[in-house]
DNA sequence: CGGAATCCGTTAAGATACTG
DNA sequence: CAGTATCTTAACGGATTCCG
């Protein structure tokens, strides 16, 4: 079972490959949650789509995070190579943040996940 | 401002409705991720796609995570009306788990981390 | 001045042992 | 079996300091 778990095949995902005695591990599901299950990661990429931004106007799209997480955030979404940092030599210093091409692939996950978030609020009757 | 913001229009979620000056909070991802956003929570959700689960087996499908852990992402699940608990009063004791239909519509949401988390795989070459 | 590093307090999560 | 109790570690928030 499982050949090869990468790009041949797409099926692993749909059904039931975790009842089949797979490691989760193998399922692309927790790999994805490894890279954006931050708490903050999913809204900074929401923020940073089709839009570049300085660190402080990030700050200003998520008020409520601390700077201090922002950057750690920010830090570790650049280590995956989910954004990419460009830093002026500047006074005052200028730092902006561009999703990767890797990260607009996240398109699909935010659509889905915008939708079910007004399900959600829906059946909460908000 | 946003007529019911729940409903009617699902058009709010696919811009760029932060640069519109609107609150972060009014968008319906921030909602998504305050409800799933927990580091298991998504995983324990697609384990329970389809799948009536008892403690014991979760864990087993998850084995990296802490039966602590375990006890309290579900029972925040739980609150939130994501996951049904069923107590049967016997010995040895047991107790299932089962995805409501509110998660269940979380479908394309595991459907797009999947198919993301092969292309991020695919992206760092594993 | 903007961005980030540091110190510290609080909360969430991990490991292990133990109980109804 | 399905948790709870306890302790430890890692993640996040606040405030201050630093540096270009």
């Amino acid at each position: 079972m499982a050949e090869s778990l990468a790009l041949t095949t797409e099926k692993k995902c749909e059904g039931n490959l975790n009842q089949s005695g797979l490691d989760v591990d193998e399922c692309p599901v927790v790999t994805a949650i490894d890279v954006i299950g931050g708490k903050w990661k999913v809204i900074i990429l929401y923020n940073l789509r089709d839009n570049t931004l300085r660190f402080g106007e990030l700050k200003k799209l998520i008020p409520h995070i601390s700077q201090k997480t922002l950057t750690t955030q920010l830090r570790s979404l650049e280590a995956d190579k989910l954004v990419a940092r460009k830093v002026y030599a500047e006074v005052p210093p200028r730092v902006e943040y561009t999703a990767t091409p890797l990260a607009e692939q996240l398109g699909p996950v935010l659509d889905a996940l915008c939708q079910w978030g007004q399900a959600y609020r829906q059946a909460h009757q908000s």
